[in-house]
DNA sequence: CTGGATCACTTGAGGGTTGAAGTGAAGGTG
DNA sequence: CACCTTCACTTCAACCCTCAAGTGATCCAG
């Protein structure tokens, strides 16, 4: 019964997100996560671990998306080995007009079906399959 | 917190089978699913909805299937409409030889974890979510 | 019958993801 | 200082998936 939920909620959020603003789930998570960051810049490497992907797969993605205006790379000025990923205006406005409807999509499927027992049961689940699947990376802050 | 599950959980069984079986998690479907059907057949279209792939995925993935000698097809002689899928002998035991690992996989990065009372939630969380996402297709049926 | 619609499935192009190898910068070590 | 290693990231080829068209087989209206 996890199994239909596994392979049904993540396409659910990735097809509300394309139809309605041209992005991929990833693509969003990459955006979200620039624009909650100080001064809307992040490491690639610490991107990577916030948007839950590896680096090869968002170095990719960010080449897009840097194509399309949304964001640019700098080298880091400190340590010329990281790269600095940063939100354009046009990317914060993107993530503006994008927000919503995915947040109303992530409300509609997950919070409204659910009492609030049940979300506060997910979290504790969650918690624990998480820490099964990976022992040392640690849980405490949650990933989007 | 959801999404650090939706992101990790899938992958992690699908590298356990492709560790240990050379199978991604869908073609592992394929084969379970067909293990468990009368005479070890099913129609392409049934087979397409217990693996919850489309039908496209199901034709490529049973084409590669069947070269490495696990299933074969064979058109429905009631109806030249259908495709049957059997699975070989040699199928037979490739499941028979890859299912403990996965079993045990599931177990221990989801059933152990979890205390009886929080098994129960989840599957009726789960029943709730997918509701969501699919209002027509009735859930009765749980899906591996 | 027969022409068209429908059904079940297959194919092919386009694009995304993965994993291994490559690049270039920074940090030791003697 | 060289040299080696490590690090952060990029690139490339192989593979897989999706979506849109294509292919037969069957059904059905006239």
């Amino acid at each position: 019964m996890l199994g239909g939920l596994i392979f049904n909620l993540e396409p659910a959020l990735d097809a509300q997100l394309r139809r309605d603003a041209g992005l991929s789930l990833f693509e969003y998570g990459v955006l979200a996560g620039l624009s909650e960051a100080p001064d809307r810049t992040l490491r690639m490497s610490v991107l990577a671990a916030i948007a839950d992907g590896s680096l090869s797969r968002l170095s990719q993605v960010v080449s897009r998306l840097e194509k399309r205006g949304w964001l640019r790379r700098t080298p880091d000025p400190s340590d010329g080995r990281y790269t600095l990923a940063i939100l354009t205006d046009s990317g914060w406005d993107k993530v503006v007009a994008t927000a919503p409807g995915h947040v109303a999509e992530v409300r509609r499927i997950v919070f409204d079906p659910l009492t609030k027992a049940q979300v506060q049961q997910t979290a504790a689940i969650a918690r624990r399959i998480l820490q099964a699947i990976a022992p040392d990376h640690d849980c405490l802050n949650d990933r989007r």
